[in-house]
DNA sequence: AAAAAGGATGAGCAATTACTCACATTATTA
DNA sequence: TAATAATGTGAGTAATTGCTCATCCTTTTT
């Protein structure tokens, strides 16, 4: 289950490791992950199966590569929106649908793929934990940025930035999955901005 | 896949097909779906393995059964707690407080199938379809709620009723998921009811 | 150039598992 | 009570599929 297989040393293998990933990623969000098969993922990315057990240990290590990588990229780029909030000198309505807006687009860029790693999978412990610290930070940086913006008296500051973090992260996956046309989508990411703003207060 | 089987006539037979489904349940929500299996399910019900496909083609209409259950009982009792909204005379915070704890309640009741059904499985085309029947028609009477309380003025109330109810079900979602100790759980309700009001409007 | 290490192959095994069917048992109907 | 229908049984099968391993090819090191 966890063990570790052969890393990649040299060119070739390192293209070999990326092509099975690819077709991975292709197969799952065609076909689910349950009805694919590793043999078929091998046939995909032009190698043999035996290739592909060379560097993953199991049909399961794939997927969690992908459900890492996805974490490990988003959250990074997320955090580097909220810290930019209180950077900026545009009205706080505008500031807060800028970052929504990122949210959204980071969405958007595989909305297949998402749906696939998010609604169709057993995640395992170590990915939930990683997602986990990964909600956990960004909450800790929204409260840190609340509490520049609205000050400290306000209570409950950590709840308002889960509630939010939580927030936003639904309504973007909606967008994403329910995919609208473009005049709803900007409705309803309007709405979505003004009321977090107006949840915010602080105008 | 859809072929219908037999339906119980007896007493003796409905029995079975409940026990069937009770086991399935449990089953589902201790090992997941994929990991259980027919068989398993069946000695759980203290059933052979032909009873249960006399009555359920295969092991995704156990699953269909279950996700029909659920969105047919919820629905109905959101969408008639929605409606009492504008029937009482407290506060707006407090009336969308207390439909807020209902929709939490209705994840409470079992928040482990709750999980295992919208987190772990590919939902079969028909469930999509009837999961969003369901959220068209909460969103709609939302809509007709939020006009008799913000007035006919306002625009984009449509996407207003959807933004809310999506954000409130992610919220009721996320608590039954993470359960946190009543104190925080409070505070957690407090700030979902409170984003909600603020974002109406209308105090 | 020889040795060693890295990389690739794919036929086939072992295990799992959804599902069938011929038959037995129980209830209902005539 | 005989005939018929409904229900229940579970050993067995057919198909799937994750994964191994003996073998060969390629690159790097000595």
């Amino acid at each position: 289950m966890l063990d570790p297989r052969k890393r990649p040393r040299q060119d070739r293998s390192k293209a070999t490791v990326a092509a099975i990933l690819e077709a991975a990623v292709e197969l799952f969000t065609e076909m689910g992950f349950a009805k694919t098969t590793t043999n078929r993922i091998a046939e995909r990315a032009g190698v043999s199966i035996g290739s592909l057990y060379q560097y993953y240990p199991n049909k399961n290590a794939l997927l969690v590569m992908l459900l890492e990588q996805h974490i490990l990229h988003a959250g990074p780029v997320i955090e580097e929106a909220i810290k930019k909030l209180t950077q900026t000198d545009r009205d706080l309505e505008q500031r807060i649908r800028g970052l929504f807006e990122q949210v959204v687009a980071l969405h958007d860029m595989a909305p297949d793929i998402h749906r696939m790693l998010f609604e169709e999978v057993p995640k395992p412990p170590s990915i939930q934990e990683l997602s986990l610290q990964s909600e956990k930070r960004m909450a800790k940086l929204t409260e840190e940025v609340l509490r520049e913006v609205v000050g400290e008296e306000r209570p409950n500051l950590d709840m308002t930035a889960i509630v939010l973090v939580q927030t936003s992260e639904a309504l973007a996956h909606w967008l994403a999955i329910r995919a609208p046309d473009s005049l709803e989508r900007e409705r309803f990411i309007d709405e979505s901005a003004k009321m977090m703003v107006r949840y915010i207060g602080v105008i």
